[in-house]
DNA sequence: GTCGCTTCCTTTTTT
DNA sequence: AGGAAGCGAC
């Protein structure tokens, strides 16, 4: 029983526990992977539950990857376990009952790109902004468990047009055959409410559900775990009501806040030990998460000691935020720290970038977790289209987008003949079809059936697949890259269909001859695909496989590879990472980065919505063990200007007394009334007011304008061509750069914007 | 139907 | 700054 006594008491209370249904509130760094992959490891030692009985979700494939192999750690049985996503439970689910749910059985997933692109297909000749809102607008409903008859439905948006787009949408996408990401939750709940035996079934199978990040989970995914829990079942979720940071995405806090309510028999166990900060740490994420209005209220108690207390840099720009970040790096290598110590965390991907050239610049190792976008990257989705195609040859946002690619006289009117057409073939006779786009198509057709004969028609069983990929995982069967640089190698597996599809249908060489530098580059991802391919079988089993796995978990296909790379050696490297994908990790040392309003937060984030922002700062705060830094820049180069940034308000909520600030902030703070209260910013307080060159301006000078009401300069730039340029802060909480020229005497006014 | 030039528009965060 | 869509020319 060792293994329960490294459990403080409350931890031991909620691994023990027995009964119907079980909420834990777990504060950050309180133990909560430690509890629940104990908890799973004692129900199968102690309590004799078969693995297979017991199901655990995530909201992320490395939080499930995480929480397998540490279960794995502590009982080896718990490898039987199924712990997977919501979503790729989901996708499991429905691969299984395929038939029930009206789908054939090569369904493939629409990600939000594939979706979009089936609804402005839909939705004919509208700006792609409207289509992807429309398709945001439609993916929320799925979250809410709203389907296009709901009367509910206006809640996501009230005109009668999107009820009218959204049942299109859900015909298309039936007609195809095909599920976006919304479906992988909803229609397991349909099934499951239309079918009493399946339910019986799968709530007979799943004794045990144990749901991770509860705080994140949407209606949709709130009414599946209704479904598959039934009289007899036990259901544990944990969650923090202080880190649910995915409301724009359809979460909903009530879930956790009303879960006692909502299930039968709950008791409720907090974990509120900290362990993984210090208490200075701890003090600054409190301070902040405290002026949140909507939370249920908890104390962390801290276990570790004081610490050192978080560190506030104010730097001129985002240059200097990465040479700041770089100095701390590299000096506390002396101090015997490692490169792995440090995350660097940022609200939006993009901010990356500059961290990337000057790390890359130093010879500071790194990796990007989660901004990885090559699978979004044009040559792959075409590859994807490809196999797409074999697997359900009505895929029509698949072949929309590759048919014609390279051009084979396929333009859009023939595409909406053949695809008029009921199925994807060269007997069919089009009418109407041009003598060039039925040659093309023919071409094209040959070129899949080709990739065809790759796939072996056996029926090969999952296991196959999954011996396959344990044995060439990281054997030397790989191929690097092909010596002749305008075709894909496949070596085995699915791969040698990758390589016959790209080289056949003529991607391969249309990438390589559209630029000749980036081409080959885009031959290397394709090559990339197909060698991440190898591992799964090829056939159809095989190919579905792989396409689930890529579409579920994006991250896939580099890791698999990395993996191949670096063997066992753990590589040392400072992790760059947006707030959002740290839930759930810890490092040494954080540097939270880009603490200006308009960056974080948000600013266009209010209400509610600033209440969750609160909380991604929480949770970007809470990830820190040792060491906490701060930066905020006076200056950042954005849509392709330089704009005159704002301390972030996240700064002045922390409390000056909870942190050290070096640099001074030149900076105005939105949210205070007037300039005095700029003495009182951590830092040190008012610059030197500053004169613009014509004399016309001076820092602090109120003024007035028509559209934007009143505001006061806020910073002075001299531009060799226009003169002086004048930034204001406004009352509104808008900034604006103008042309000094236009103003009036008396300061009243000012003139046209810059 | 295809190619190339111009304009305008953009940026959250993720399964 | 950089990419995508739209427009006009072959």
């Amino acid at each position: 029983m060792d293994y329960l006594d490294v459990l403080n008491d409350e931890q031991r209370k909620a691994v023990l526990h027995e009964g119907a249904s079980l909420l834990i509130l777990a504060g950050a760094g309180s133990g909560k992977t430690r509890v629940i992959t104990t908890k799973v490891a004692w129900l199968i030692r102690e309590k004799g539950y078969d693995p297979r009985s017991i199901l655990a979700l995530t909201f992320t494939n490395k939080a499930a990857r995480e929480m397998s192999s540490r279960a794995q750690g502590i009982e080896p049985l718990a490898a039987s376990v199924l712990m997977r996503t919501f979503h790729s439970f989901g996708a499991w689910f429905l691969r299984r009952n395929h038939a029930l749910a009206g789908l054939p059985a090569g369904f493939v997933i629409y990600d939000d790109d594939d979706s979009a692109a089936l609804l402005s297909s839909i939705m004919e000749d509208a700006p792609r902004a409207e289509v992807k809102e429309a398709a945001r607008l439609i993916a929320r409903a799925k979250d809410y468990f709203l389907g296009p008859e709901d009367a509910l439905l206006a809640k996501v948006d009230h005109r009668l047009n999107f009820r009218k787009l959204y049942a299109a949408y859900e015909e298309r996408l039936k007609a195809i055959g095909n599920v976006d990401f919304g479906d992988l939750i909803k229609k397991p709940v349909e099934l499951l409410r239309n079918n009493a035996d399946l339910k019986r079934q799968m709530q007979s199978r799943f004794k045990c559900i144990l749901v991770d990040e509860y705080q994140d989970s949407n209606i949709a995914q709130f009414e599946l775990l209704k479904e598959l829990s039934g009289p007899e079942s036990y259901v544990c979720v944990v969650g923090d009501d202080d880190q649910s940071i995915y409301r724009f995405r359809g979460a909903e806090v009530r879930n956790i806040l009303d879960f006692p309510t909502l299930f039968d028999n709950v008791d409720i166990i907090r974990l509120v030990q900290n362990y993984r900060s210090t208490t200075q740490i701890l003090q600054l994420a409190g301070t902040v998460v405290n002026k949140n209005k909507g939370r249920l209220g908890k104390e962390l108690v801290a276990v570790r000691g004081s610490g050192k207390k978080p560190v506030l840099s104010y730097v001129a720009n985002q240059q200097e935020e990465a040479v700041f970040c770089a100095t701390l790096i590299k000096g506390s290598l002396a101090a015997g720290a490692q490169y792995s110590d440090w995350a660097i965390l940022y609200r939006t991907n993009a901010q990356s970038q500059t961290f990337q050239t000057l790390f890359t610049e130093q010879q500071i190792p790194y990796q990007v977790v989660g901004a990885l976008r090559f699978y979004e990257r044009e040559e792959i989705k075409d590859a994807l289209a490809l196999l797409s195609l074999l697997a359900n040859p009505k895929d029509e946002v698949a072949f929309r987008r590759v048919a014609n690619k390279p051009t084979r006289g396929i333009g859009p009117s023939a595409m909406d003949k053949i695809l008029m057409s009921e199925t994807l073939s060269t007997d069919t006779d089009i009418p109407g079809l041009s003598t060039k786009a039925k040659q093309g198509l023919m071409e094209f057709i040959a070129a899949l059936d080709e990739g065809k004969k790759t796939l072996n028609p056996d029926k090969t069983v999952r296991e196959v697949n999954a011996y396959m990929r344990h044995e060439v995982r990281g054997s030397s069967t790989v191929v690097r890259g092909s010596k002749i640089k305008n075709t894909v190698r496949g070596v085995e597996g699915l791969s040698k269909t990758i390589a016959v599809l790209v080289n056949e249908s003529g991607i391969a060489r249309y990438h390589v001859e559209r630029d000749e530098i980036s081409g080959q580059d885009r031959l290397e991802n394709l090559q990339e695909l197909a060698n991440a391919a190898t591992p799964y079988a090829a056939n159809m089993d095989g190919l579905l496989e792989f396409l689930e796995h890529l579409e579920l978990d994006r991250e896939a296909v580099s890791e698999a590879n990395n993996k191949i790379l670096s063997e066992n050696e753990k590589p040392d490297l400072v992790t760059l990472i947006t707030l959002h994908n740290t839930k759930g990790l810890e490092f040494p040392r954080v540097i939270i980065t880009g603490l200006e309003q308009g960056i974080f937060p948000r600013e266009d984030k209010q209400g509610e919505d600033m209440e969750e922002e609160r909380r991604l700062f929480y949770v970007g705060v809470t990830r820190a063990m040792n060491e906490l830094y701060l930066t905020s820049c006076r200056s950042r180069f954005l849509y392709g200007r330089t704009t005159i940034q704002t301390a972030s308000v996240f700064l002045k909520e922390a409390g000056m007394e909870n942190m050290q600030v070096l640099g001074s902030s030149a900076n105005n703070f939105s949210h205070y009334p007037g300039r005095e209260f700029m003495s009182t910013l951590p830092g040190g307080g008012v610059p030197a007011p500053k004169t613009s060159s014509d004399g016309r301006w001076t820092t602090g000078n109120k003024v007035y304008h028509d559209e934007m009401g009143y505001g006061a300069v806020v910073a002075i730039q001299e531009d060799e061509q226009d003169g002086p340029l004048i930034t204001v802060q406004f009352e509104n909480g808008r900034q604006k750069t103008f042309l000094s020229l236009y103003q009036s005497k008396n300061y009243d006014k000012i003139g046209s914007e810059y």
